[in-house]
DNA sequence: TTTTTTTGCGCC
DNA sequence: AAACGGCGCAAAAAAA
């Protein structure tokens, strides 16, 4: 291993709640090249239940594990894991399932069994191994029998790297993109093992008041809301006509549909649709949010996610367990609108959320040329108001103007907008037209994107990272992509600068949603960083348009 | 009984 | 000419 010019490394733990030491690692496998030897590799079992090597290995490989290159697939959890048995690299690394996504975001799975075999036509099966864990549990196999399994999971991550994904990075000039790309997985690593506080007894109540609300309601009904029973008081009882159809072809009893049975009904003072709603408020608030804090939170009282950054074709995070990325906003719904309550922080600390405003509108104007609009951002006005005066006729659409820009901005057509805005097809047209002729710049931004993307297979963003199109017909995506994509680096490259110039013990990364992060910050501390963490996010000069930064504590 | 798909809904 | 973009989770329904 000493002479190896990089390691591909793997590890092996009792589970998946290594963050919190709930469980841990039981062994390391490696795999290099060594001249003309070719592929070695070994496993060391340390914490298995039987058959380890002597614990002295680890001092052994320690020295090496942190400062030899080292190649992972999933790198955030092996970082992890290592950190159970007081290994910490801080060297150059790599990340094979991150590198699969920068090459082909587009790839199904970026599971390493996957990538093996599409990539490299591995045939491997994992029946053996799949025997001994039946056979003795995965926690209590003995080390020896891990041994052929591991070892060729670290050879595919080698290979994989070696042979097909550092060459393609290279090729598409993504490898210079690297070192930002393992400080952000790396950040993100520091998030997550940070975590997030949570206020247990807060979510309990809310459990307890919506259980209790929720029984009332069935009570109400004399019948739980399930969309079968739905169907048949409001069709079969009712005669309710049927809005529209889901795509398996029933009746589609969503939100927006049931807002609109509950208004027919309101007429013969019926509230059964209304409960519906508040029943399934109760129901999404108290399984989705706030039992899910409670089944995820560690014994220290936070809960540490995790964060995806190959999770969407975008480029933007993906988050689960929990997904902190769908925390309801304020707002006066009784089930869910404090939800952010279920959140907290440390004694003495408090959270701060810094949110970019109209961050993706900011981006389309600058790649449009859009000067009447980035004279609006300059100033700091409602970019919204020409849009709701020359499209609509008056200031008082302001809502429709809005709607009409980020429906437009995510590719909507006329049909989708004459259903956003409720109005026919030939005025949505019509809307389209105008705002076309408003902003002719971010028309032919759009276009030219579509126009390229179909014709080279991508679209490249403002980092130089890309976007595939291999079917030309969803090439009316690019704009969107060059956009939202394209707000997903910004937001990195901010995050990267809090991180480093801002954050310490007194000052942490807790949070990050798409456009904002959230900082827990040492009381006394506050004041002094709010202009600072502004001045870092909103300092992209290279765009031309002025990016605002809104700051308020955390669920206020 | 177990697994997969559908439906519905939270976020930006 | 026309196409809303990107996610994850849970309960219910359907399929195996």
């Amino acid at each position: 291993m000493v002479d190896a010019e990089v390691i591909a490394v793997d590890t092996e733990t009792t589970g998946f709640r290594v963050k919190d030491g709930r469980d841990y690692l039981m062994g390391i496998s490696v795999a290099y090249y060594l001249g003309n030897l070719g592929i070695m590799s070994a496993y060391f079992p340390v914490r298995h239940e039987s058959q380890n090597l002597d614990p002295s290995i680890i001092h052994s490989l320690k020295p090496i594990l942190e400062s030899k290159p080292l190649i992972f697939h999933n790198i955030k959890f092996d970082l992890q894991s290592l950190a159970t048995i007081g290994i910490y690299p801080n060297q150059r690394m790599f990340c094979t399932q991150q590198l699969a996504h920068m090459v082909n975001e587009e790839w199904f799975s970026k599971s390493l069994d996957a990538l093996a075999k599409n990539l490299l036509g591995d045939k491997k099966t994992k029946e053996e191994v799949e025997k001994w864990t039946h056979a003795f549990g995965w926690k209590t196999i003995p080390g020896d029998l891990m041994d052929e399994y591991a070892r060729h999971d670290a050879e595919l991550t080698l290979e994989l790297f070696a042979k097909i994904l550092w060459p393609e990075a290279r090729g598409q000039e993504l490898d210079q993109l690297w070192d930002t790309e393992l400080a952000y997985i790396r950040l993100l690593d520091k998030i997550e093992r940070r975590g997030i506080k949570v206020d247990q007894e807060f979510c309990k109540v809310k459990i307890d008041i919506g259980e209790t609300r929720m029984q009332d309601v069935c009570d109400e009904l004399g019948f739980t809301p399930t969309p079968t029973n739905l169907a048949k008081l409001f069709f079969e009882d009712l005669k309710l006509p049927v809005l529209t159809l889901t795509p398996g072809g029933k009746p589609c009893l969503d939100k927006k549909n049931m807002e609109e049975y509950d208004e027919i009904l309101s007429h013969i003072d019926d509230k059964r649709a209304r409960l519906v709603l508040e029943y399934r408020g109760w129901q999404k608030a108290v399984s989705a949010l706030y039992r899910s804090a409670l089944d995820h939170v560690s014994p220290d009282g936070r809960v540490r996610p995790n964060f995806k950054a190959h999770g969407t074709k975008t480029g933007r995070l993906s988050c689960t367990d929990p997904n902190l990325q769908q925390i309801p906003r304020q707002s006066s719904n009784v089930w869910n609108g404090d939800a952010k309550r279920s959140f907290t922080f440390d004694e003495g600390f408090k959270g701060l959320e810094f949110d970019y405003s109209q961050l993706e509108f900011r981006l389309a104007a600058a790649y449009g040329g859009v000067d009447s609009l980035l004279e609006i951002f300059a100033k700091d006005e409602d970019p919204f108001i020409p849009t709701a005066i020359e499209v609509f006729g008056g200031i008082e659409f302001r809502q429709s103007a809005k709607t009409l820009t980020y429906s437009t901005l995510y590719g909507a057509g006329q049909r989708r907008i004459s259903f956003a805005l409720g109005i026919d097809q030939s005025a949505a047209s019509d809307v389209i037209g105008r705002f076309r002729e408003l902003y002719p710049g971010i028309y032919s931004a759009s276009s030219k994107a579509t126009k390229l993307a179909a014709s080279r297979g991508y679209v490249r963003y403002w980092t130089g990272r890309r976007r595939h199109f291999p079917n030309p017909e969803f090439a009316y995506k690019a704009f969107n992509s060059i956009i939202q994509g394209g707000a997903a680096e910004l937001v990195k490259h901010a995050m990267l600068r809090v991180d480093e110039q801002i954050c310490n013990e007194d000052c942490r990364m807790v949070l990050t949603v798409h456009d904002s992060i959230v900082l827990e910050v040492r009381e006394e501390l506050a004041d002094s960083i709010i202009e600072p963490v502004k001045k870092l996010m909103t300092d992209f000069p290279q765009f031309g348009v002025k990016f605002s930064v809104d700051c308020k504590e955390w669920g206020k």
